[in-house]
DNA sequence: CGTGCGGCCTGAATGC
DNA sequence: TGCATTCAGGCCGCAC
């Protein structure tokens, strides 16, 4: 569920251990490491000269042309010096030479971590397809992209297209801009859609500033959950009130996710 | 080529 | 109470 200001919200929260040195990585379990196991055996101590985000992924960036990257999908979850025992699910254990302790766990197994060198990541097919961040985006960029008849979700969803817009921060724009998830992507008319692109960044700011989303069962790298969740609009509140209008808020199935809209709020353009 | 859908995986919630 | 089913959704791979 992290997606793009939950994943800045842990990069920010794991900032200070830029400078830091990985001493040592224990494997609990291997099925998440890419490109092999091997790689994460073979490690040798390497300092971590930044760390960075690029959609939903969080780049430590190491010396030495390496780059250790983390994908958290659904449950995927970084705890900063954890208590011991460490949760069910850790996977891998990162020890600082300055002592702190970093660990990777993940109930569902969906996320995985990789150690690639800058050669291998320009043609990691993830990376290199990767759309803008919609935080970057310029408004003449942002409008070229909706030219084709896809739903106008399922194009907020394509991480080739945007980078970092999960199903939270779709269903809270498109309801922001009065858009139903359905409507085609190059029939919504331009106001519209510069309302879509407004609110996007809007959305995504707020969430930002409150710490990201604990709706399920986020929480950042210190154990800390988000507060956006408490400024819901439609997520999750089908059944419930529209709280501009009133309307009973409904669920749908677009791109086969749930989508909670406002029928009366949101225009679908055909 | 673009779009839609099943599969991956676990645990919480729901149904009978 | 207890067992079975459904659901959560990011991304890949396959079918159309």
């Amino acid at each position: 569920m992290p997606e793009l200001p939950e994943v800045e919200t842990i990069k920010n929260g794991l900032l200070y251990l830029k400078g830091q040195t990985i001493s040592q990585i224990t494997i609990k379990s291997s099925h998440c490491l890419r490109p092999h196991p091997d790689r994460f055996i073979q490690f040798r101590p390497r300092q971590v000269k930044n760390i960075t985000r690029r959609g939903k992924l969080l780049i430590f960036v190491l010396e030495r042309n390496l780059f250790l990257i983390f994908h958290l999908k659904m449950t995927g979850k970084l705890f900063l010096n954890p208590p011991s025992p460490y949760p069910k699910h850790t996977h891998l254990i990162f020890k600082f030479a300055q002592g702190q302790t970093l660990i990777f766990q993940d109930t569902r197994k969906f996320g995985f971590v990789c150690l690639f060198t800058s050669q291998e990541l320009k043609t990691w097919p993830f990376w290199k397809d990767l759309g803008k961040d919609p935080l970057r985006i310029a408004w003449e960029d942002f409008k070229k992209l909706f030219t084709s008849q896809a739903q106008v979700k399922s194009l907020l969803l394509n991480q080739k297209i945007l980078a970092g817009i999960g199903n939270i921060y779709a269903d809270e724009s498109l309801f922001l801009a009065g858009i139903h998830p359905q409507t085609k992507a190059n029939q919504i008319p331009a106001a519209k859609l510069k309302k879509l692109y407004t609110a996007l960044q809007k959305v995504l700011q707020k969430a930002i500033q409150l710490g990201g989303s604990s709706f399920r069962d986020y929480v950042d790298s210190l154990g800390q959950k988000g507060k956006f969740q408490e400024q819901f609009w439609v997520y999750g509140r089908y059944g419930k009130p529209c709280l501009q209008c009133q309307t009973t808020l409904e669920k749908i199935k677009v791109c086969g996710r749930t989508s909670t809209i406002c029928p009366q709020c949101q225009r679908l353009y055909l």
